[in-house]
DNA sequence: CATGAATGAGGCTTCATTCAT
DNA sequence: AATGAATGAAGCCTCATTCAT
């Protein structure tokens, strides 16, 4: 892992644990071993950090969305969508519990489940809901509750949820 | 509203907006109009300023909590509980944000919809649902979900959510 | 005991074991029982409460220097001002290290010891000493620096240096 | 000279002549002409910046006692011991002033004169003093009293004291 | 690419002091 | 005489950032 990564690694980390302001670029740069200047030389500014952080949206939810794009029964989407979460690897977790963070101080939003909004909207129409719009809403509302379960210590069974949320939806 | 009252005032407001870590104690002080210092006379420390703020949480919530307690019907309980919020007084949206904000770095959990939880559980399971505590999780994650989209400027009507929710437990 | 001579108390010890700018005065006024407001209306400022503590020494000395006043005899003149720190009462032990302390960084000279120069070069005169101003500033020093272990927690035995100190000067 | 040594040496002026206390990290680091930043990379706080400068000891006093050390007559060693405090370098004279005010407010105990004390001892064993111990601490006691004379701004001619010295001692 | 010395701005906190009551 | 609220200046320290090497 280059020097940049490792940067990037615990960045990651630690902006998710303590929050953005609370890490320093000194505590980043102990963290990942390297000098406290090459985080500006690689990233110019500590706000830039996180925002090449942020971008790495992308990378780290595209096989989830590729796989969902070639779904054509819109109750397995449904399916799919709700069962999503669980297929987060759990290294990227610190990544989608910074997203949530920064979502209430920014105007951020990309959270994981935001991106899954287009597939469950097209999934209520295809299935004829009245109100499909607000259906999503709700459903996309009750997995963000869900999914902050996963990535916030707690002893709730996010799983266990997630398979009754299933049996409600019927799918 | 005394000098100490206009410090929590602003204090809540500021760090709900730009989180704690990002609000500084001068930029509190000229807000609410008092010296820096004051600030220190009354609070002793930031960090004792946002704890006597959480602390808050029984004054805030006890009213909702009272009416709760008088209902004896658990389905007019279940239909309070997904309403509360909007019981909720505008100028107390603040301080709920920082509830949920605080909830991402420290172990904190007071947040509104915590609050609500065994009552919704004694609720189902005096209306027999098999998996009571699982439903109740399902139910308060879900209302988490709303609540959020009610603290955080969104374009969704969070009233309208409420209303399918309503119909979706049937009460 | 009056709450300004109580707070004279509390500064005399505060200042002499924590030092006079280590001191806040608000430690002194918790300490003494009064509000912080109260040393200003009776000391008008921090550096002024120092002043008049200081002042008191010839409160706090002329008792021993009266019975110096009345001996005769050379010798026991000597005896008496080797002796003298013997008699000083255990409660000024703080104020003394006051003035010692104090001698460091302000130009204040009336320690203890000081103050029985003038008697000690009188008697090493009548005693026909060839420079008896230079066996006066020898003794007197030899004095400071056994008054100190008095004053500072040590495990020297101070009263068998001075028995020492007497028997050197066959006195 | 490097801007670390240059805040040493500025440290150790100040703190000598105002006190640690009275002595403010902004001021050190103007006469030291760097930033008050600096102060705390190279140093962490002011309390550690006050050790590693009496941490110096060591450094300060050892050819001293390396002379000290090859003296074989104890006569001689005594001699060597009474003049010692000559030997220090004038640009010393702070550091030590510094030593001597640490000693009463911390139990910090390596003033110049403390550390002759074992071969003041071993003198006075050699010579056969009866109570080599008691004339031990008497005569470092009164080294110190003199040494004091050379640190603060006085009208006393500590030589002539120490040659007096020499001449009880018969060295 | 990488470091480590260096900085200026700003953070939290404490201080001595004043003033209305 | 005594308090407690209030202040402005200053104190120590940390921060993000730059620059010479």
């Amino acid at each position: 892992m280059s020097k940049r990564e490792q940067i990037l690694t615990e960045a990651i980390n630690l902006f998710s644990v303590k929050g953005v302001d609370a890490t320093s670029t000194r505590l980043i740069s102990e963290k990942a071993g390297v000098s406290e200047g090459l985080i500006f030389k690689h990233f110019k500014s500590k706000e830039s950090l996180l925002e090449q952080i942020l971008e790495q949206n992308q990378m780290r939810i595209s096989p989830i969305i590729t796989s969902l794009q070639e779904i054509e029964e819109p109750k397995q989407t449904l399916r799919y969508c709700i069962e999503a979460m669980k297929k987060i690897p759990r290294e990227d977790y610190s990544y989608w519990k910074l997203c949530m963070m920064v979502e209430h101080t920014s105007g951020f939003k990309n959270g994981f489940i935001d991106q899954l909004e287009i597939f469950i909207l097209d999934a209520f129409k295809s299935l004829k809901f009245a109100r499909a719009t607000l259906e999503t809403q709700l459903l996309t509302q009750s997995l963000k509750g869900i999914f902050s379960t996963m990535l916030i210590p707690s002893n709730i069974d996010s799983e266990a949820l997630l398979t009754l949320m299933l049996r409600k939806y019927q799918v």
